[in-house]
DNA sequence: TTGCATGTTCCGGA
DNA sequence: GTCCGGAACATGCA
């Protein structure tokens, strides 16, 4: 996310946009091919900003949100580069071409004719994990009683966490992903706002989940060993995803 | 061929 | 009303 964010911060900003070009209208929400290009071709692409999962790309008229599923990507690419097979919507610009790529289309883009009707279509969104201070965190995760996993992953509560974030954070915070926040003191509270801040963090400099041998991630196959501990790792379904802990340092 | 996958949303049941 | 799990979505891979 963060480093689809850098794509645009680093390319696009003042890019004019000359020509989008649909190659797959099952990614457009809300919108058309032909309202997509006419709304923004002409524009040119502002300063970026993210929030949870979201990005926002701003031009000098409408703003582009985008949102990547599992599987999508932003690439800039020079115009003479060869579409790939699962480039969906390409911006031309008097520089080079912003490419959303997406393999299995589960999400996708969305326009917004101003900053108000962009504040609408994120008005479910709680805060951005890594804005959030730990009062606020704490507020919003104990309001109800809750399955840590399950509230982690909750967008309206905090936006941001993914299935393998989330996973990481609970690792780190040594705490199981099928307790309840009604369980958890001040201190647990606190760890777990702390192990956020560290593997997100971690995650925007790297610009992704960084597949470090002493992380969670890169151990989520059965049989796998605690990094921390060596112990076998449980992988099963926790509110309804596919989890991995230790159960014996995550208590 | 079948099941699973890093996300979101809708639905039915508790 | 709230919360949870399951299904659906579209596509590729083991």
């Amino acid at each position: 996310m963060e480093g689809f964010r850098r794509v645009l911060a680093e390319h696009a900003v003042g890019a004019w946009i000359s020509e989008v070009t649909v190659r797959d209208t099952g990614v457009l929400h809300g919108t058309t091919a032909r309202g997509l290009h006419d709304a923004l071709a002409g524009r040119s692409f502002a300063v970026p900003a993210r929030h949870g999962k979201w990005l926002l790309a701003p031009t000098d008229g409408p703003i582009l949100l985008l949102h990547f599923g599992m599987t999508g990507e932003l690439h800039w690419c020079a115009a003479a580069e060869p579409y790939h097979r699962h480039d969906r919507v390409i911006f031309a610009t008097d520089r080079g071409d912003v490419r959303y790529r997406d393999m299995r289309k589960l999400t996708g883009l969305w326009l917004a004719p101003d900053s108000a009707a962009a504040d609408r279509l994120l008005a479910g969104t709680g805060p951005d994990a890594l804005a959030v201070s730990k009062q606020e965190f704490i507020a919003r995760l104990t309001a109800r009683r809750r399955v840590l996993k399950g509230v982690l992953l909750d967008q309206r509560v905090i936006a941001g966490m993914g299935n393998l974030v989330a996973d990481e954070v609970l690792w780190w915070a040594r705490l199981r992903p099928d307790r309840t926040t009604a369980e958890l003191d001040e201190g647990a509270l606190a760890a777990l706002h702390a192990a956020l801040r560290q593997v997100l963090r971690t995650g925007v400099r790297a610009g992704r989940v960084p597949p470090r041998k002493d992380w969670l991630t890169g151990h989520r196959d059965a049989g796998a060993a605690c990094p921390r501990c060596g112990h076998p790792l449980r992988v099963s379904k926790v509110s309804g995803r596919s989890t991995v802990w230790c159960p014996h340092c995550q208590r």
